[in-house]
RNA sequence: GGGCGAUUGGCUCAGUCGGUUAGAGCGCACGGUUCACAUCCGUGAGGUCACUGGUUCGAAUCCAGUAUCGCCCACCA
């Protein structure tokens, strides 16, 4: 058995442990040094595969904690337990940081072209991975990597060819050209997900357009209707003025034609009913090649949809002077330009919602492209199935609300993306025109219409959306579409845990797509995370600058303290605020931990051998307080069982630092160094207490590795083990739940009050700490067994001796002399006198204090139960043990105020 | 405009099915070098559970409403 050092140093032993368990070969759940059943069920966890643009955050810090958590325990549990790592190429986030590089060398996108650009990125992305594959370990993931996958690895690539070609087959696929938000910054369409509705005060412009006289067709000087627009450079885009149809006011000018100025262009007056009679004039412009209200009005009224935007946000095919100009210069030119021709009514400010770039922040502009879709209604339909039919569960239910309704009112998702990092859309076109798709990784031979050979053909330069690739992670990952072996075992999978901000990024697409693709749910549990905040409550981000490293919080406090603090803080789907006093706070935990088992090792009776295989505790030879102690570790168990089935994991680590801090240590070790201290005791006495410690910290250790993996092992080593026990606890079983003693727990429960009174009396009449206080002490005889056998260790904890047992209460009030402490525990079940060896006024003052206070209290609670109990209705309704337990709560407060009134001469 | 969440000691948070005296950590006060641990030990103070009303024998917990903060969704120029 390995030496323990004196202290703790988590980074010693993290680095070590790691290596060992990779050596062990434990982390595949076909792993040399697996010890999972295969009769049991497979246990798959889904992890959002980082992106691959830089370094982990807190937050995946926390993401893989509590994914490393669910699999070692399923490990543990002996289920085949696979935790399948990956990276997300993150095709517009990465292309994002590195144009940001190539900035400050004075390149771009552009400069460099398509196929250096690449090379570039992958430069990148090789560096980036092995530094976030560094950080997953150094948090301790047990992620089989011999399965690590990358979203543009082939495997990806295939999945993704042949997903789309499937879907293209089934119609859920279609090109078509429809107004996009277009990113003037990235110079790309973006989904409706990207695009983040930014309330900002903009300008309201009202516009005179001049009505065009029927005879000579031309202009009216003074004949105009006003429009308000928020966007006056689409001015050169309009093809008609809309009114409401019931509007009276214009009731007349419907069908006459209104001229545009600058592009000179004359367009009709129609009457629709999307125009809002109250807003601005009641007349509204209609743009319907960049707005997307206009563009589904203009197909009402076969209105022409001109561009007359670049790629770049520039203006471009007006045939105006401002052709060339930036949206926004154009924009300052034409309000000017308006001004001057008296055709500027009048400018106000106004409060609006704009759509920003998610990623770049620049403003989005709808505009009309040609590109693919994924028709998402179906799809939408079966995902609701889903959830609605319980095939898959959202934790926490709340979130089924925000799900439905999504999926309810989804839109078709543009997948186009006009970018270079990602995969190439697998569609080709041919001269005629004709769509070709094809899964082959070389493309089609042929035109699938006309039979044109492929050297005539031109692939789609667009690639992929990146979230389609992450759309098929759950079964792209397990050899999806081949049959491998790996998806029949681990598909459909388990638990899929992530952020509840990629809820519709990612777990709907996964929904959508695996149930289309695979025909099963891809997992039958989501489990939502909250979001990992600053001290002030603030989102983390870069530019804010408040980030917390994981790195910097590990080499502070340990992965141990890091991973405890997080699943610690966490409430699903409930953001956190994260300061360092709470890894330093699991810090403190792994160190008492550390120096328990430190001292249960170094105190094992001489008679059992170093190397001595596991044993029970004799029966015979435990005492009240051993038999407690294995009694609470059983409770821990049951409840540790609870907390995990519920997914409650921060209920999971209070109940085992209450257990190992406040019980085991405090009470139990305490307890127990009174006799394996007595070498006066037999031998086998000695030997079952020390079993019994052994066996509980055995179960705390197991209970507690999945969330503190690292000391858990190595504390677990210096442990005897037994025959049938691994050589790893990473591989060893979950402890069962055995019998409780609630006797044991009740008595035991009593005498750690009773000491604890005793304290409390010695701190109020500001007794010397150091004093042995002489005290006699009346219990009861149900108690009188358990208290003669733990009598050395009260003594020793409360600090008394001689604790003189009285048989009767009287005969304690007999023998207690004026100037004693009056204590009564337990509801008046124990007195105890101590006896104060030179009564001075001060501490019989302070402790008459404590008794009124105490009296006080007790006479609160009696009045409250008292008025419960007078109540016929409480009595006739309540449940039976409710008012059993009220009743005898009566009693003890009764008889515990009694006496304490006595003890005051009251 | 819809929807969701939060509001519990000074701070950060738990609180399952409505049921004895609402818990923890930090902080605070007082006291401690007893051979696992000062990254510690002991004792204690501190809460009308945001507000109003309701349901109930009984509400931090369920219902309705209000307030404050936060988030998500939403094509009013």
């Amino acid at each position: 058995m390995p030496e323990l050092p004196k202290a703790y140093t988590p980074r010693d032993v993290e680095g070590a442990i790691y290596e060992r368990w990779l050596a062990a070969d434990v982390f595949a759940p076909d792993g040399a040094g697996s010890t999972a059943d295969p009769t049991l069920e497979p246990f798959t966890i889904i992890q959002p595969p980082p992106n691959i643009t830089g370094s982990l955050h807190l937050g995946h810090a926390q993401r893989t904690a509590v994914e490393d958590l669910m699999i070692r325990h399923a490990r543990m549990r002996g289920h085949r337990a696979l935790f399948l790592p990956g990276l997300d190429h993150a095709s517009i986030a990465a292309q994002f940081v590195l144009d940001g590089i190539l900035a400050k060398e004075g390149e771009s996108r552009q400069s460099l072209g398509r196929e250096r650009y690449l090379e570039r990125m992958h430069e990148f992305v090789a560096r980036t991975r092995e530094v976030m594959l560094a950080q997953q370990r150094r948090v301790g993931a047990s992620a089989d990597w011999g399965r690590l996958r990358y979203t543009m690895d082939e495997g990806s690539a295939n999945a993704v060819r042949v997903a789309f070609t499937r879907l293209y087959e089934k119609d859920l696929a279609y090109r078509t050209e429809a107004l996009v938000n277009w990113c003037p910054g990235c110079q790309t369409s973006v989904s409706d997900l990207e695009v983040v509705a930014t309330p900002e005060t903009g300008t309201l412009w009202t516009i005179r357009y001049h009505l065009i006289d029927p005879a000579t067709r031309a202009p009216e000087p003074e004949a105009t209707i006003s429009i308000a627009t928020t966007r006056p450079e689409t001015i050169l885009g309009d093809t008609a003025v809309a009114v409401h149809p019931d509007d009276p006011r214009y009731a007349a000018f419907v069908g006459r034609l209104v001229r545009i100025p600058f592009v000179e262009r004359d367009v009709p007056i129609i009457a629709d009913e999307v125009v809002d009679r109250a807003f601005g004039s009641g007349a509204v412009k209609i743009t319907p090649g960049h707005d997307h209200d206009d563009h589904a009005t203009g197909l009402r009224h076969g209105l022409p949809a001109p561009t007359i935007l670049a790629d770049d946000g520039t203006i471009a095919g007006t045939g105006t002077r401002f052709d060339g100009l930036d949206r926004f210069a154009a924009r300052a030119a034409i309000v000017a330009a308006l001004e001057a021709s008296g055709d500027l009514v009048k400018a106000e400010p106004h409060e609006m919602v704009v759509g920003r770039c998610q990623r770049s922040n620049d403003i989005i502009e709808p505009r009309l492209k040609t590109q693919w879709f994924i028709r998402t209604r179906p799809l939408a339909a079966r995902a609701l199935e889903a959830t609605r039919s319980g095939a898959t569960r959202i934790l926490p239910e709340r979130f089924e609300k925000t799900w439905e309704h999504w999926l309810t009112d989804i839109r078709d998702w543009n997948v186009s993306r006009q970018l270079w990092w990602g995969h190439r859309i697998p569609a080709w076109y041919c001269p005629d025109g004709h769509v070709t798709v094809s899964s082959e990784i070389d493309g089609p031979v042929a035109c699938a219409t006309c039979g044109r050979p492929a050297t005539e053909l031109q692939q789609d330069p667009d690639i992929f959306d990146t979230w389609f690739s992450s759309g098929l992670w759950p079964f792209s990952t397990l050899g999806w579409p081949d049959p491998t072996p790996d998806y029949a075992t681990y598909y459909p999978t388990s638990v899929m845990e992530t952020g509840y901000d990629i809820i519709f990024f990612w777990v709907a697409r996964m929904m959508m797509l695996g149930i289309e693709l695979t025909g099963t749910e891809p997992f039958h549990t989501v489990y939502l995370s909250g979001l990992i905040r600053d001290p002030l409550g603030q989102k983390m981000s870069k530019t804010k600058g408040n980030v917390v490293d994981p790195l910097g919080a590990i080499d502070a406090s340990g992965a141990d303290a890091l991973r405890f603090a997080v699943i610690h803080g966490a409430t699903p789907g409930n953001d956190q605020r994260f300061g360092p006093a709470k890894p330093e706070q699991a810090r403190n935990f792994a160190n008492k931990l550390w120096n328990a088992t430190r001292y249960v090792v170094g105190a094992r009776p001489t008679s059992i051998p170093a190397g001595a295989e596991r044993r029970l505790p004799d029966e015979r030879h435990l005492g009240p307080a051993e038999r407690w102690l294995l009694s609470r570790a059983t409770a821990t168990t049951a409840a540790v069982d609870t907390a995990v089935a519920g997914y409650a994991f921060g209920e999971l680590t209070r109940v085992l630092y209450r257990a190992i801090w406040s019980e085991y240590c405090d009470w139990g070790l305490e307890l127990a160094k009174v006799r394996l201290s007595d070498q006066d005791l037999p031998v086998e006495v000695r030997e079952a207490t020390w079993w019994a410690l052994v066996e509980v910290l055995d179960t705390y250790l197991r209970l507690l590795h999945p969330v503190m993996p690292f000391i858990t092992e190595v504390l677990w080593a210096t442990l005897p083990h037994r025959a049938s026990d691994p050589d790893l606890l990473i591989v060893a079983r979950w402890p069962g739940v055995g019998e409780r003693d609630p006797e044991v727990e009740r008595a035991v429960g009593t005498l750690i009050d009773l000491v604890t009174e005793i304290r409390n009396a010695r701190a109020s009449a500001r007794l010397p700490a150091a004093d042995w206080l002489e005290t006699l002490v009346f219990v009861p005889p149900s108690l009188g067994p358990t208290f003669e056998a733990l009598r050395p260790a009260i003594e020793r904890l409360a600090r008394a001796r001689p604790l003189r047992r009285e048989l009767t209460p009287e005969a304690l009030t007999a023998a207690t002399t004026p100037g004693d402490l009056a204590i009564i525990v337990g509801g008046g079940e124990i007195e105890v006198a101590v006896r104060v060896g030179r009564p001075d006024t001060t501490s019989v003052e302070l402790d008459r204090d404590r008794l009124e206070h105490e009296l006080a209290e007790a006479e609160g609670y009696l009045v409250v139960v008292r008025e419960r109990l007078a109540n016929d209705a409480f009595v006739s309704r309540a449940p039976a043990p409710v008012v059993e337990g009220a009743r005898a709560r009566e009693a003890e407060l009764d008889d515990q105020v009694a006496k304490l009134r006595d003890r005051l001469g009251l």
